[in-house]
DNA sequence: CAGTATCCTACGTGATACTG
DNA sequence: CAGTATCACGTAGGATACTG
Protein backbone atom coordinates (compact mmCIF):
# COMPACT_ATOMS: atom_id res chain seq x y z
CA UNK A 1 0.00 0.00 0.00
CA UNK A 2 2.96 2.28 -0.31
CA UNK A 3 2.69 5.29 -2.72
CA UNK A 4 3.84 3.46 -5.87
CA UNK A 5 6.88 5.13 -8.20
CA UNK A 6 6.31 5.22 -11.77
CA UNK A 7 10.04 3.07 -12.54
CA UNK A 8 7.97 0.31 -13.95
CA UNK A 9 7.37 2.87 -16.18
CA UNK A 10 10.27 3.29 -17.79
CA UNK A 11 9.69 6.71 -19.83
CA UNK A 12 11.59 9.31 -19.55
CA UNK A 13 8.63 11.71 -18.65
CA UNK A 14 8.30 9.63 -15.32
CA UNK A 15 11.96 9.96 -14.67
CA UNK A 16 11.53 13.68 -14.93
CA UNK A 17 8.61 13.40 -12.55
CA UNK A 18 10.56 11.48 -9.92
CA UNK A 19 12.87 14.31 -9.61
CA UNK A 20 10.48 17.31 -9.81
CA UNK A 21 6.84 15.67 -9.45
CA UNK A 22 6.82 15.89 -6.00
CA UNK A 23 4.38 19.20 -4.34
CA UNK A 24 6.36 21.82 -3.79
CA UNK A 25 9.15 21.18 -5.23
CA UNK A 26 8.74 22.85 -9.23
CA UNK A 27 7.85 26.10 -6.98
CA UNK A 28 11.12 26.06 -5.44
CA UNK A 29 13.00 25.73 -8.14
CA UNK A 30 10.67 28.46 -9.51
CA UNK A 31 11.96 30.97 -6.86
CA UNK A 32 15.27 29.49 -7.36
CA UNK A 33 14.93 31.09 -11.19
CA UNK A 34 13.76 34.27 -9.24
CA UNK A 35 17.03 34.41 -7.57
CA UNK A 36 16.33 33.14 -4.13
CA UNK A 37 18.77 31.40 -2.48
CA UNK A 38 18.50 31.39 1.26
CA UNK A 39 16.20 28.86 3.07
CA UNK A 40 14.40 31.70 5.37
CA UNK A 41 13.55 32.94 1.84
CA UNK A 42 11.77 30.01 0.39
CA UNK A 43 10.28 29.36 3.44
CA UNK A 44 8.29 33.08 3.45
CA UNK A 45 8.18 33.44 -0.17
CA UNK A 46 5.77 29.97 -0.45
CA UNK A 47 4.53 29.55 3.26
CA UNK A 48 6.03 25.88 2.86
CA UNK A 49 6.64 23.88 6.26
CA UNK A 50 10.36 24.24 7.13
CA UNK A 51 10.76 20.16 7.46
CA UNK A 52 9.10 19.61 4.17
CA UNK A 53 11.29 22.32 2.63
CA UNK A 54 14.32 20.80 4.32
CA UNK A 55 13.78 17.93 2.93
CA UNK A 56 12.83 19.15 -0.72
CA UNK A 57 16.33 20.87 -0.78
CA UNK A 58 18.49 17.62 0.19
CA UNK A 59 16.82 15.57 -2.50
CA UNK A 60 17.26 18.16 -5.18
CA UNK A 61 20.93 19.04 -4.13
CA UNK A 62 20.90 14.99 -4.16
CA UNK A 63 19.91 15.05 -7.23
CA UNK A 64 22.14 18.35 -8.41
CA UNK A 65 19.35 20.14 -9.78
CA UNK A 66 20.97 22.54 -6.20
CA UNK A 67 24.27 23.14 -5.61
CA UNK A 68 24.95 24.34 -1.87
CA UNK A 69 27.35 26.84 -1.41
CA UNK A 70 28.59 28.58 2.13
CA UNK A 71 28.09 32.10 0.01
CA UNK A 72 29.32 35.52 0.66
CA UNK A 73 28.28 36.31 4.21
CA UNK A 74 28.62 32.78 5.56
CA UNK A 75 24.91 31.44 4.89
CA UNK A 76 24.33 28.57 2.85
CA UNK A 77 22.99 29.59 -0.35
CA UNK A 78 21.27 27.08 -2.45
CA UNK A 79 21.70 27.83 -6.63
CA UNK A 80 20.72 25.87 -9.77
CA UNK A 81 23.19 23.72 -11.53
CA UNK A 82 23.60 23.66 -15.02
CA UNK A 83 21.11 20.20 -14.94
CA UNK A 84 18.54 23.12 -12.90
CA UNK A 85 18.92 25.52 -15.45
CA UNK A 86 17.99 22.94 -18.24
CA UNK A 87 14.40 22.92 -16.63
CA UNK A 88 14.02 26.02 -17.77
CA UNK A 89 12.03 25.51 -20.42
CA UNK A 90 9.58 23.42 -18.45
CA UNK A 91 9.14 26.25 -16.16
CA UNK A 92 8.42 28.77 -18.86
CA UNK A 93 5.95 25.83 -20.88
CA UNK A 94 4.07 25.53 -17.75
CA UNK A 95 3.63 29.23 -16.58
CA UNK A 96 2.81 29.65 -20.26
CA UNK A 97 -0.02 27.31 -20.63
CA UNK A 98 -1.10 28.79 -17.10
CA UNK A 99 -1.25 32.57 -18.41
CA UNK A 100 -3.57 31.30 -21.55
CA UNK A 101 -5.65 28.84 -19.76
CA UNK A 102 -6.04 29.94 -16.12
CA UNK A 103 -5.28 33.52 -17.06
CA UNK A 104 -5.45 35.96 -14.54
CA UNK A 105 -8.45 38.56 -15.18
CA UNK A 106 -6.06 41.34 -14.76
CA UNK A 107 -3.36 40.35 -17.24
CA UNK A 108 -0.53 38.12 -17.42
CA UNK A 109 1.63 37.58 -14.03
CA UNK A 110 4.85 37.60 -14.90
CA UNK A 111 6.92 38.67 -18.29
CA UNK A 112 9.36 36.60 -19.79
CA UNK A 113 12.17 39.16 -21.51
CA UNK A 114 14.83 38.95 -23.71
CA UNK A 115 17.70 40.43 -21.34
CA UNK A 116 19.23 41.83 -24.38
CA UNK A 117 16.65 43.72 -25.84
CA UNK A 118 14.08 43.56 -22.93
CA UNK A 119 10.95 42.24 -25.85
CA UNK A 120 9.52 39.11 -24.67
CA UNK A 121 10.31 35.81 -25.61
CA UNK A 122 8.30 33.58 -28.05
CA UNK A 123 5.42 31.40 -26.52
CA UNK A 124 7.23 27.30 -26.10
CA UNK A 125 6.15 25.76 -29.33
CA UNK A 126 8.18 22.36 -30.74
CA UNK A 127 10.21 23.13 -34.02
CA UNK A 128 11.21 20.96 -36.46
CA UNK A 129 14.58 19.73 -37.54
CA UNK A 130 14.27 22.86 -40.02
CA UNK A 131 13.25 25.23 -37.64
CA UNK A 132 9.57 24.86 -38.54
CA UNK A 133 6.67 25.16 -35.73
CA UNK A 134 4.69 21.79 -34.94
CA UNK A 135 1.36 21.81 -33.84
CA UNK A 136 0.87 19.02 -31.66
CA UNK A 137 -0.97 17.04 -34.35
CA UNK A 138 2.03 17.33 -36.81
CA UNK A 139 4.34 14.67 -34.32
CA UNK A 140 4.65 11.69 -34.10
CA UNK A 141 6.51 9.13 -31.95
CA UNK A 142 8.98 6.09 -32.60
CA UNK A 143 10.79 4.04 -30.16
CA UNK A 144 14.31 4.27 -29.74
CA UNK A 145 16.83 2.10 -28.04
CA UNK A 146 15.99 2.20 -24.99
CA UNK A 147 12.32 1.67 -25.22
CA UNK A 148 11.43 -1.11 -22.91
CA UNK A 149 7.05 -1.84 -23.31
CA UNK A 150 5.51 -1.26 -20.22
CA UNK A 151 1.86 -3.05 -19.16
CA UNK A 152 0.37 -2.43 -22.12
CA UNK A 153 1.90 -2.38 -25.47
CA UNK A 154 0.58 0.81 -26.90
CA UNK A 155 0.01 0.79 -30.27
CA UNK A 156 1.98 4.47 -30.68
CA UNK A 157 -0.97 5.58 -32.78
CA UNK A 158 -1.28 8.81 -33.59
CA UNK A 159 -3.07 12.02 -32.42
CA UNK A 160 -6.63 12.19 -34.03
CA UNK B 1 -3.72 20.98 8.52
CA UNK B 2 -5.31 20.46 5.27
CA UNK B 3 -2.99 20.03 2.33
CA UNK B 4 -1.98 23.79 1.47
CA UNK B 5 -2.91 24.46 -1.99
CA UNK B 6 -1.36 26.99 -4.23
CA UNK B 7 -3.72 29.92 -4.87
CA UNK B 8 -1.92 32.22 -2.56
CA UNK B 9 0.82 32.23 -4.66
CA UNK B 10 -1.38 34.06 -7.74
CA UNK B 11 1.90 32.57 -10.15
CA UNK B 12 0.78 31.05 -13.69
CA UNK B 13 2.62 27.97 -12.89
CA UNK B 14 1.37 27.25 -9.75
CA UNK B 15 -2.52 27.41 -11.53
CA UNK B 16 -0.54 25.12 -13.75
CA UNK B 17 0.22 22.98 -11.07
CA UNK B 18 -3.42 22.63 -10.00
CA UNK B 19 -4.23 21.42 -12.56
CA UNK B 20 -1.58 18.57 -13.78
CA UNK B 21 0.81 18.98 -10.40
CA UNK B 22 -1.17 15.88 -9.11
CA UNK B 23 0.39 12.32 -9.09
CA UNK B 24 -0.66 10.28 -12.14
CA UNK B 25 -2.24 13.26 -13.97
CA UNK B 26 0.75 13.83 -16.47
CA UNK B 27 1.32 10.03 -17.15
CA UNK B 28 -2.32 10.17 -18.14
CA UNK B 29 -1.94 13.10 -20.24
CA UNK B 30 1.02 11.17 -21.91
CA UNK B 31 -1.19 8.02 -22.26
CA UNK B 32 -3.68 10.07 -23.86
CA UNK B 33 -1.03 11.44 -26.60
CA UNK B 34 0.20 8.13 -26.47
CA UNK B 35 -3.39 7.53 -28.28
CA UNK B 36 -5.04 5.95 -25.64
CA UNK B 37 -8.74 6.57 -25.14
CA UNK B 38 -10.21 4.07 -22.89
CA UNK B 39 -10.72 3.48 -19.50
CA UNK B 40 -8.82 0.09 -19.22
CA UNK B 41 -6.40 0.92 -21.27
CA UNK B 42 -4.95 3.76 -19.41
CA UNK B 43 -5.92 1.28 -16.15
CA UNK B 44 -3.71 -1.22 -17.47
CA UNK B 45 -0.62 0.66 -18.91
CA UNK B 46 -0.36 2.17 -15.62
CA UNK B 47 -1.37 -0.05 -12.98
CA UNK B 48 -2.84 2.38 -11.16
CA UNK B 49 -6.06 1.64 -9.29
CA UNK B 50 -9.50 2.29 -10.54
CA UNK B 51 -11.04 4.77 -8.01
CA UNK B 52 -7.80 7.08 -8.70
CA UNK B 53 -8.09 6.88 -12.47
CA UNK B 54 -11.33 7.70 -11.97
CA UNK B 55 -11.04 10.91 -9.68
CA UNK B 56 -8.52 11.98 -12.17
CA UNK B 57 -10.35 11.61 -15.55
CA UNK B 58 -13.27 13.37 -13.99
CA UNK B 59 -10.99 16.67 -12.95
CA UNK B 60 -9.28 16.46 -15.98
CA UNK B 61 -12.74 16.37 -18.01
CA UNK B 62 -13.80 19.29 -15.95
CA UNK B 63 -10.71 21.23 -16.19
CA UNK B 64 -11.25 21.05 -19.86
CA UNK B 65 -8.14 19.37 -20.93
CA UNK B 66 -10.09 16.03 -21.91
CA UNK B 67 -13.23 15.51 -23.45
CA UNK B 68 -15.32 12.60 -22.82
CA UNK B 69 -17.41 11.31 -25.37
CA UNK B 70 -19.75 8.58 -26.97
CA UNK B 71 -17.27 6.99 -29.03
CA UNK B 72 -17.92 4.49 -31.95
CA UNK B 73 -18.50 1.50 -30.09
CA UNK B 74 -20.62 2.65 -27.63
CA UNK B 75 -18.07 2.73 -25.20
CA UNK B 76 -16.74 6.26 -23.67
CA UNK B 77 -13.74 8.02 -24.55
CA UNK B 78 -11.02 10.37 -23.60
CA UNK B 79 -10.09 12.63 -26.23
CA UNK B 80 -7.20 15.68 -25.42
CA UNK B 81 -9.02 18.95 -25.94
CA UNK B 82 -7.31 21.93 -27.76
CA UNK B 83 -6.64 22.35 -24.12
CA UNK B 84 -5.62 19.43 -23.26
CA UNK B 85 -3.13 19.55 -26.74
CA UNK B 86 -1.41 22.45 -25.69
CA UNK B 87 0.44 21.12 -22.92
CA UNK B 88 2.83 18.67 -25.50
CA UNK B 89 5.60 21.44 -25.18
CA UNK B 90 4.88 21.09 -21.19
CA UNK B 91 5.46 17.11 -21.77
CA UNK B 92 8.01 17.23 -24.28
CA UNK B 93 9.73 19.63 -22.50
CA UNK B 94 10.05 16.82 -19.31
CA UNK B 95 10.45 14.08 -21.94
CA UNK B 96 13.86 15.85 -23.32
CA UNK B 97 14.94 16.39 -20.29
CA UNK B 98 14.51 12.82 -18.43
CA UNK B 99 16.55 11.67 -21.84
CA UNK B 100 19.25 14.36 -20.88
CA UNK B 101 19.47 14.09 -17.32
CA UNK B 102 18.35 10.52 -16.53
CA UNK B 103 18.74 8.53 -19.16
CA UNK B 104 18.56 5.12 -19.42
CA UNK B 105 21.82 3.56 -20.36
CA UNK B 106 20.56 1.90 -23.28
CA UNK B 107 19.35 5.05 -25.03
CA UNK B 108 16.65 7.19 -25.83
CA UNK B 109 13.22 5.78 -24.97
CA UNK B 110 11.14 7.45 -26.90
CA UNK B 111 11.84 9.76 -30.26
CA UNK B 112 8.96 12.45 -30.98
CA UNK B 113 8.90 12.60 -34.84
CA UNK B 114 8.07 15.39 -37.27
CA UNK B 115 5.32 13.29 -38.73
CA UNK B 116 5.79 14.88 -42.39
CA UNK B 117 9.60 13.65 -42.97
CA UNK B 118 10.35 11.68 -40.05
CA UNK B 119 12.92 13.45 -38.62
CA UNK B 120 13.53 13.78 -34.66
CA UNK B 121 12.46 17.54 -33.40
CA UNK B 122 14.83 19.95 -31.63
CA UNK B 123 15.22 19.63 -27.85
CA UNK B 124 13.03 22.13 -26.56
CA UNK B 125 14.26 25.72 -26.45
CA UNK B 126 13.26 29.37 -25.33
CA UNK B 127 13.13 31.68 -28.63
CA UNK B 128 13.48 35.16 -28.72
CA UNK B 129 11.23 37.20 -30.34
CA UNK B 130 13.19 37.29 -33.54
CA UNK B 131 13.92 33.68 -33.45
CA UNK B 132 17.47 33.30 -31.73
CA UNK B 133 17.71 30.85 -28.81
CA UNK B 134 17.96 31.61 -25.80
CA UNK B 135 19.94 30.37 -22.92
CA UNK B 136 18.50 30.53 -19.02
CA UNK B 137 21.35 33.27 -18.39
CA UNK B 138 19.68 35.62 -21.37
CA UNK B 139 16.08 35.38 -19.91
CA UNK B 140 14.61 38.15 -17.12
CA UNK B 141 11.30 38.91 -16.19
CA UNK B 142 9.13 41.82 -15.15
CA UNK B 143 5.68 41.90 -13.74
CA UNK B 144 2.93 41.76 -16.25
CA UNK B 145 -0.75 43.69 -15.03
CA UNK B 146 -2.13 40.73 -12.66
CA UNK B 147 0.82 40.31 -10.60
CA UNK B 148 0.30 40.55 -7.24
CA UNK B 149 3.02 40.06 -5.06
CA UNK B 150 2.92 36.87 -2.40
CA UNK B 151 4.76 36.57 0.62
CA UNK B 152 7.83 37.82 0.27
CA UNK B 153 8.23 40.80 -2.50
CA UNK B 154 10.79 38.91 -4.47
CA UNK B 155 13.65 41.50 -6.27
CA UNK B 156 13.23 39.69 -8.61
CA UNK B 157 16.60 39.39 -9.63
CA UNK B 158 18.55 37.86 -12.58
CA UNK B 159 20.56 34.27 -12.57
CA UNK B 160 23.83 34.80 -11.70
C1' DC C 1 19.46 32.51 10.06
C1' DA C 2 19.26 27.61 9.03
C1' DG C 3 17.90 24.04 9.97
C1' DT C 4 16.29 19.54 13.10
C1' DA C 5 12.92 17.09 15.76
C1' DT C 6 8.17 15.77 17.09
C1' DC C 7 3.72 15.05 16.89
C1' DC C 8 -0.59 14.61 14.56
C1' DT C 9 -3.89 14.16 11.14
C1' DA C 10 -5.98 14.38 6.50
C1' DC C 11 -5.62 12.67 2.42
C1' DG C 12 -3.89 10.01 -1.35
C1' DT C 13 -3.71 5.59 -2.82
C1' DG C 14 -3.78 0.57 -3.11
C1' DA C 15 -6.63 -3.56 -2.98
C1' DT C 16 -10.68 -5.51 -4.01
C1' DA C 17 -15.41 -6.52 -4.67
C1' DC C 18 -19.52 -5.23 -6.74
C1' DT C 19 -22.91 -3.11 -10.35
C1' DG C 20 -24.95 -1.98 -14.95
C1' DC D 1 -15.94 -2.71 -20.33
C1' DA D 2 -16.52 1.21 -17.30
C1' DG D 3 -16.87 2.53 -13.65
C1' DT D 4 -18.57 2.99 -8.17
C1' DA D 5 -18.01 1.78 -3.38
C1' DT D 6 -15.45 0.48 0.78
C1' DC D 7 -11.93 -0.10 3.70
C1' DA D 8 -7.49 0.19 5.53
C1' DC D 9 -3.16 2.21 5.73
C1' DG D 10 1.15 4.96 5.03
C1' DT D 11 2.85 9.00 4.53
C1' DA D 12 3.18 13.65 3.02
C1' DG D 13 2.73 17.66 4.96
C1' DG D 14 1.17 21.21 8.57
C1' DA D 15 2.24 23.31 13.12
C1' DT D 16 5.47 24.37 16.30
C1' DA D 17 9.20 24.31 19.44
C1' DC D 18 13.90 23.80 19.94
C1' DT D 19 19.17 24.03 18.80
C1' DG D 20 23.67 25.83 17.05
Amino acid sequence: MKRRDFDHLNCSLAQTLSVIGEHWTLLIIRDAFMGLRRFDDFQKDLGIARNVLSERLKRLVNEEVLEKTPGEKGFPEYHLTAKGLALQPILISMTHWGDKHRPNPKGRRLIFLDRKNRKPIQTMTVRAHDDRRLKPKDITVKRGPGHRSSGLDIPLSDLR
